[in-house]
DNA sequence: AATAAATGTTAATCTAGTTTAACATCATTT
DNA sequence: AAATGATGTTAAACTAGATTAACATTTATT
């Protein structure tokens, strides 16, 4: 392991951890890196894993029968990058996730993470919340869906995310939010007009 | 309380329970009936109780800025019915809850269930798991938002909740799948036609 | 520096779904 | 049984966003 520090941060901030605790907690987990354009999971392969990301950046995305590609969600530092749906029923997955930088995960096995629960079970506790906080993320995203104007989403967008804005091609936002990149580049032509 | 056996029967499919522990729960959980047409949460208000539904049915909506109503999701017995969101941070809902009919409901506050936690901590691992289907049920939903026309996503509802189409008016599923009655109208006589 | 590959823009045409408005049917109350 | 309110239908006119296609700009590779 060459860097556990910023997963046992995130950690703590949530629960604590005896010294004994955090000793089985990273004999349990991996560091592992990947190169940009690298995938960590593909569609139709089983999720082995759970990735928090030290660094870099990753897309989640699904490809439909057109052979179109729909990004779900981005991820960067401190967050988490899983086809939760396969890892969690341990069957095919409906998602890819790939980097769009080189970059470093800790990664908790299926296996791991089951005997992590047993041995500290005050980590039910953490992914429970976690788990809680993505819904809750998930069901704004069907909300603002429902209720904005593509125009409206890319704003939201801006304002939710300014950092991962700079780092994605502008095709990939407007995969994410679920326009073309042409009707995209027409918004933002219109805001620079607009003001 | 009167009713208590599914919501025991529910627990009792995912995790095991002690007589003792079993009545702990039973002390920390209420039953409450509601009419049709009456709220359990409203917009603004605080939602103080996770709901399990022992019969009947309700929506959760939301009214935006112009008026327009938008279901986000109906729940029948077995269920669960919540602002989750409110639940959580304990701040005011997003969403109004309101009973489609007449709905028995056992009802878990808040501070009842921070007690039942740390009293029965297995019940942190059933949360757990609770939540994690939730979203990714919530993640589906927007794959569909994405992927589907208005008549697949029609198509798709009526096969996965077959009940509750039938149970439910035809306006109210048209505004649960983001599109009008008029033109879920339309889709109906397509499909009358085509077949 | 030259070329190729990736990313972004513009504009014309098209379409899925909205809006409006009038009417039809069904259920509930008196 | 009549009347009211709730639910559902039809059709014409409209719009947000898609599609297509050609071109512009930026970045990476030789």
């Amino acid at each position: 392991m060459t860097n556990p520090q910023p997963i046992l941060e995130y950690i703590k901030k949530h629960v604590d951890l005896t010294a004994e605790e955090e000793e089985i907690l990273l004999s349990k987990i991996t560091d592992r890196r990947y190169l940009k354009n690298q995938y960590i999971v593909q569609q139709g392969d089983i999720c082995k894993t759970i990735n928090f990301i030290i660094s870099g950046c990753t897309k989640m995305f699904y490809v439909d029968e057109e052979g179109q590609e729909h990004i779900i969600m981005f991820s960067v530092e401190d967050w988490w990058s899983s086809d939760l749906g396969s890892f969690i029923t341990q069957t095919p997955a409906d998602f890819n996730i790939q980097c769009l930088e080189n970059t470093q995960l800790i990664q908790f096995s299926y296996d791991h993470l089951e005997i992590l629960y047993k041995e500290i079970p005050k980590l039910e506790r953490l992914f429970r919340k976690i788990t809680e906080r993505a819904f809750v993320a998930s069901q704004k995203r069907v909300v603002r869906n429902f209720s904005l104007s593509a125009k409206e989403q890319y704003l939201t967008f801006k304002n939710t995310y300014p950092k991962i804005e700079q780092r994605v091609p502008q095709y990939m936002i407007a995969s994410y939010l679920g326009i073309t990149k042409e009707f995209l580049s027409k918004i933002k032509s219109q805001l620079i007009q607009d003001q």
